[in-house]
DNA sequence: ATAGTTCCGGATAGGAAATGTCCGAGTATT
DNA sequence: AATACTCGGACATTTCCTATCCGGAACTAT
């Protein structure tokens, strides 16, 4: 799985806590990493219509739906690409004992189980959302916490 | 996900037709693979202890237990390593806003949604077992499919 | 209108990891 | 004991991810 995924997933998650939008770079200041990277996985995000950009002097990136809406699911596709994790050769057409294409019309046993396991995976990635993570970041490092790092975001640049 | 993984199902699936230790080679030439790197793959097995070698004329590698006790979350653990799929970079320790390293005992909240993910996908992987793999291919293919690949296993190089 | 700020896209190095290949150690056969 | 065959780990090669940079478009504030 891509890295750049917990960048985005941690910009998401303070976003909640802002209304107006936040510039690429602050982001990136706010955690010390590269911030031209950080602007891809941004505008990986923004492709997907997860958070909406605002060009000109004060603009940056902003949610664009209620947290409650945004699974993690998408965060997770949208920057790490919706490729699934495994993919079959087709080993079973080659080979001396190789399978007739006639017969290959279903996939085989082994796909069916790891497309069952990754379902499971997206499934439960599914079931949360931006806003249980801030809830949860709430009740771990207390309440005002995200409001904290808000102010901070709307400070003009050190 | 490592793609070797696939060569290394496949070939625990066809082990199951034979007792008699199947040299790599000849697991390579049935799916027409590179017999070198497949033969890295098999030594992931053996490592692992799910495979039992014996080098020597007549040598060979052939299952240690009966393909109901190996479960397919094991071979994926002994060739793509045990390694979770998502690393926690820590970056809620660096920048200015970071959180003080004493309240960092317990993962965040965003690492404990991926380890629950993760968790589902291995508890998915883990109900199934080589021996289910085998089923669905004979009720696949009709019965005795894998009997044929394990006569083709037996005859010497062509 | 102008200037300043910001996002967007692609082109470009660097590096880690996966893929693919090789030869030596060891064992059963002969 | 000689031999032929096999596994085992060490060695290149390729691919992909990470990270960076720059030019251009668009928007806001002045
Ligand atoms: S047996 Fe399954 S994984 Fe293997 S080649 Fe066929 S469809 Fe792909
Ligand atoms: S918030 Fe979670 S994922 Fe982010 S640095 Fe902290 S522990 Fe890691």
């Amino acid at each position: 799985m891509s890295g750049g995924v917990e960048w985005a997933l941690h910009c998401c998650v303070v976003l909640t806590s802002v209304r107006e939008p936040v510039p690429a770079a602050r982001l990136a200041e706010l955690h010390d990493v590269s911030p031209t990277y950080l602007a891809k996985q941004l505008q990986a995000l923004s492709r997907a219509g997860l958070v909406h950009s605002t060009q000109g002097k004060s603009g940056g990136y902003a949610l664009t739906r209620s947290p409650e809406l945004i699974t993690v699911l998408e965060v997770v596709d949208a920057v790490d690409g919706p490729s699934a994790a495994f993919v079959c050769t087709e080993i079973r057409q080659r080979g001396p004992m190789a399978t007739p294409a006639e017969a290959c019309t279903t996939p085989c046993a082994i796909s069916r189980a790891m497309a069952t396991a990754e379902a499971a995976r997206r499934e439960a990635l599914r079931t949360i959302t931006i806003a249980d993570l801030a809830n949860d970041v709430e009740s771990d490092y207390g309440a005002g916490a995200l409001n904290g790092i808000g102010a901070w975001l709307r400070t003009t640049g050190a």
